[in-house]
DNA sequence: GATAAAGTTTTACACATGTAATACTATTTG
DNA sequence: CAAATAGTATTACATGTGTAAAACTTTATC
């Protein structure tokens, strides 16, 4: 697992969308963010900039652009995040946490026996 | 349900221990977290200071002192942290939150067990 | 009453973050 | 070729946050 500089609130959304269609260009990028926020394509931009300041994103020439690609994995800045809220807002206690999440969040009842299922590979796996 | 100011994250230290034992003298907050972080005493009263500029902790006069009370529920600012938490590194998709969390945290038989019934309450719920 | 200690309030500073505009460079179009 | 367009890099500014010290006020001690 490496460690990697700290993603901020608004640029885990420029994060999701590189994750999710790299490579991408910025234009792509700002047409998908356009959409679900208020901001101006120079908001992103510039923090499609900060992001590789932090170098967690990356991006080379494609014909007159340039197409961004993530340089961390998603799932270790996932957990990362995951622990880090773990922590601030549960002092670490992990089943207080699910307790509560479960309770306040909508699932469907196939959400819920999916859940169940990871439950159970979850018991059976032991300690793990 | 009421909005509130955002707590920052070394913020949330500093409620953890007030909701936990209020009302609480700054000494007391500060003793218990001088154990738990590097931080001085100095940090940790403007740490106090800022939350109850945010109106987020209030205090009164006892003798010489004064002892610090939450003017937020605990409970709200776990959801709204929660709720932030969900959105911003999942995009509002609660099912993969659960999953990854169950998947990434420690457990205990017992811990499991409880979450299932937890589960199963909310299926009997329903459409909760 | 003067001094020390205790407790609070104010100030400091660097960096991070939210939000955006402006300046610059390269490519395309007329 | 000049102008327009497209795309990137730099700059801007206010506020928030991490971390802490200094200044101030009140109480206790000698």
């Amino acid at each position: 697992m490496k460690t990697h500089a700290k993603i901020a609130a608004s640029e885990w959304a420029v994060m999701r969308v590189v994750w999710e269609e790299h490579p991408v260009t910025a234009n792509t990028i700002i047409e998908v963010l356009s959409k679900s926020t208020d901001w101006t394509p120079e908001t992103i931009r510039t923090l499609i900039n900060r992001l590789m300041k932090k170098g967690v994103l990356g991006h080379e020439r494609e014909g007159r652009a340039y197409v961004y690609t993530p340089l961390v994995d998603e799932a270790d800045c996932v957990r990362s995040e995951s622990q880090s809220f773990l922590q601030r807002v549960y002092g670490g206690a992990a089943k207080p946490m699910l307790v509560g999440l479960i309770e306040e969040c909508d699932l469907s009842a196939e959400d819920i026996e999916s859940l169940r299922d990871i439950l159970d590979k979850k018991a059976e796996g032991g300690t793990e």
